[in-house]
DNA sequence: TTATTAACGGATAATCTTTATCGATAATAA
DNA sequence: TTATTATCGATAAAGATTATCCGTTAATAA
């Protein structure tokens, strides 16, 4: 795990260098998101911001991660359902390993695709069912079409 | 590719197996299903079975890709914003190459995940920015909750 | 320190995708 | 052919996220 303060650090940096104010709701989620390492929802987010600030709107919580998302600064993982999860303790890309029993996230530390399964099931004890690898990024066309612009 | 007509014989086992009726509407389904390559969407799927079945219903698309995830007979890609894409063809899980650009979904056939993200962008010339790699599975605790069932 | 100004916060409406509901209909087995 | 139910179609409902509006405030410079 990044140290909490650094991430902090880190993240405030980046918000001023893309002329983004420093709030006291924003400084709040950002505090949340460097020190949690549990991939937090957003009613997740939002029930701990409350208790500072009990007025805090849910579309803040929202918009404070459109604009990490924007800067890189948070990882959102998108499900088809429920709502999103989020990392602002690591925001590169990285293997997770999923419950679809509790919805419990984990950051597994492994080396190849080829025995990762069954490291993982040694590891860990999960019952791995399946996975999910996806690679983002613009195709030939897309990028024509976007360096035209 | 798989070929369609075998892929649809196999649904349509396997929904016979497990009880399930095949009416005209799913049958339309099941055929868009089993031959697409291109991962199509709910609307996608709802607007050409509509060219046969011009009453069908959204609802009875999605009933029917409930009822083929519950038998593991369409590979089911969720995401965090807009409609999930679905995979009948190629029903078990498998990397996917996603433009975010164009939402274009393709399967690359690849060995390990090392130089993985080299050989593709010479292999596909996508620009790529990203990557998800996620395993799906029961932890420790959920197993157990749920064998005392 | 204070004035200025554009960005931000809070409340809520709107949107979008997916699921639930329910009466009518049709697939399947006897 | 008939009886039994799963399924269909239409639509309401739910849940998550985004858009809108306006009063407020953080950041900057005089």
């Amino acid at each position: 795990m990044t140290d909490p303060k650094k991430r902090l650090d880190q993240m405030i940096a980046k918000l001023r260098k893309n002329d983004f104010r420093i709030t006291p709701q924003r400084l709040a989620i950002l505090k949340i998101l460097a020190s949690s390492t549990n991939h937090p929802s957003v009613e997740n987010i939002y029930g701990k911001v409350k208790k500072d600030f009990p007025t805090t709107s849910l579309a803040t919580v929202y918009k404070t991660l459109i604009v990490l998302k924007e800067i890189g600064e948070v990882l959102e993982l998108g499900f088809g359902d429920g709502g999103n999860r989020y990392d602002g303790n690591k925001p590169n890309p990285h293997p997770h390993l999923i419950c679809t029993g509790c919805g419990t996230i984990m950051d597994p530390d492994l080396e190849s695709l080829g025995d990762m399964t069954e490291a993982l099931k040694r590891a860990t004890g999960f019952q791995i069912l399946t996975h999910r690898l996806d690679f983002f990024g613009l195709c030939p066309d897309c990028q024509k079409s976007r360096s035209a612009r």
